[in-house]
DNA sequence: TATTTTACTTTGTATCTCAAAGTACTTTAA
DNA sequence: TTAAAGTACTTTGAGATACAAAGTAAAATA
């Protein structure tokens, strides 16, 4: 390991993304609106994020229609949930190590 | 709590921030080239990061001269400690809640 | 005395974040 | 049946942030 930080992942680094994560973890759907209270931000702030994490391949998107209704909903993918994994154990580590020294 | 992500300090949202908040809570003191060699980072990049921390009173600077050379180092106040122990446990709330419901 | 190194600071661009406005419907009300 | 309001997003653009390169000044080294 290069340094302290190396094992965190740039894309989770951010508390919307992360909070995305943490509630794609625990169900195995979510939707815009659901996500969007959750996090308690704006349409265009959490479309953002979930774009993000879209691009590299951590987050599906699946979009169909319900009684005529265009439904959109959103799931982490296998490898977000392998990284996701690693990032909470990357942030865990760097805590325990200040934690233990103190 | 309004959303779950509503504690999770905006300031210590970034991957060096986080590391060089690790790095002062566990050491009483650092300077400017360990934190850069720890974090792996650039001059620039990690001055500015110092320096956000220290514009919301997380980080100290202490600027002196030891054999006529200047030394600048940096500490945690107590505020910063005191916030990132909150936002700590934040991340771990956010993170049980993830891994004890999968 | 010149050159290199150390320890930062400044600067400018690139990227990211965010909310407001926009779009494309569906539902409700008149 | 047409207008107004609501829902579920997407697009846009400005402002904030991150970053590396270049700059500076003093000290060490040759």
């Amino acid at each position: 390991m290069k340094n302290i930080i190396s094992n965190i992942n740039k894309a989770f680094d951010h508390r919307v993304r992360l909070g995305i994560m943490s509630v794609l973890m625990v169900n195995e759907y979510a939707d815009f609106t659901s996500l969007k209270e959750l996090l308690g931000v704006t349409d265009g702030n959490i479309a953002s994020h979930i774009k993000a994490l879209e691009k590299v391949g951590y987050v599906k998107v699946e979009k169909s229609f319900i009684d005529r209704k265009p439904n959109t909903r959103y799931s982490a993918t296998k490898s977000g949930r392998n990284d996701f994994q690693k990032h909470i154990a990357a942030i865990e580590n760097l805590l325990n190590q200040t934690q233990s020294k103190q």
